[in-house]
DNA sequence: ATTATTGTATTAAGCGCTTGATACAAGATA
DNA sequence: TATCTTGTATCAAGCGCTTAATACAATAAT
């Protein structure tokens, strides 16, 4: 695995990210169980203390809970999941948003670029914790 | 003025985009006086090294000069402000797209949101460099 | 000529992040 | 029972960011 850590912040603090993304787009999922945490250390090349922190992070939040001696594991409230998928989008979106507005740019050239960028690349639809009564179906 | 920094990443790295950010839209316009480092660690709140930093690496990617003694300048060269705006959009919109696409949603549903979100706050034009031949019109 | 203003450089201190090493607690496993 | 595996805690070292204080260089302003 190339690092996937830039040096503009803490790794601790993007392991969070990444973590939650395994979360919400289902990678590690509801109910399953994490890697340890001297896995994690490996897999991604930093300090067990490092990655302990960051899961700690998430415990925090109820994302997943640790039992003593048998691991660690994603929470089944598949709520609380949908919850952090949208809290992580809306995040994106309105700093996307606010962005492209400091540079000046206004409601329709920012969605006019945005849907040039993607409709050119195509990216498929993969979540794997869906609303109530929504199906997965595949745009294209 | 409220602090705009987050503890996320180093302060001089964030002025370095809200400095790119005046740039790009015209708030220190092209061939322009920029403020004094002691003035600016001042409206910041920051220390005159900590906005130095930053000046110097715009320095560094030729959008600022300095004169001694008179002071520092935008650089005069509207190309290269445009070339500053289109890239901080482009890194904006590829950054999103991804964290999107990470997030397990699909090219539709990204475009949808986005429009939700962008059509619900209104974002005004305010480019102050355009392309050549490019008119200023405003949006609402 | 003198003073003020500007960018720039240096130093020391404090703090947070990261690492490496080590150790302990407690359930799982042999 | 003994060992392994797990999460957890602690410590010291190194490094980068930030601040404060200070000084210098060079031009503008008086």
């Amino acid at each position: 695995m190339t690092d996937p850590f830039d040096d503009k912040s803490p790794i601790y603090l993007q392991l969070v990210i990444i973590f939650k993304e395994k979360i919400a787009n289902g990678t590690w999922p509801v109910g399953g169980r994490v890697d340890t945490v001297r896995d994690l250390a490996v897999q991604f090349r930093v300090n067990p203390n490092t990655v302990q922190r960051a899961l700690a992070e998430l415990e925090r939040e109820k994302l997943v809970f640790s039992e003593r001696t048998s691991g660690r594991f994603i929470t089944s409230d598949e709520d609380t999941v949908r919850g952090v998928r949208d809290h992580l989008a809306n995040l994106c979106i309105r700093e996307y948003a606010d962005r492209m507005s400091r540079l000046g740019y206004g409601s329709d050239v920012i969605l006019k670029m945005t849907e040039e960028y993607i409709r050119e690349k195509r990216f498929s639809d993969n979540r794997g914790v869906r609303e109530k009564g929504e199906e997965k179906h595949d745009f294209d």
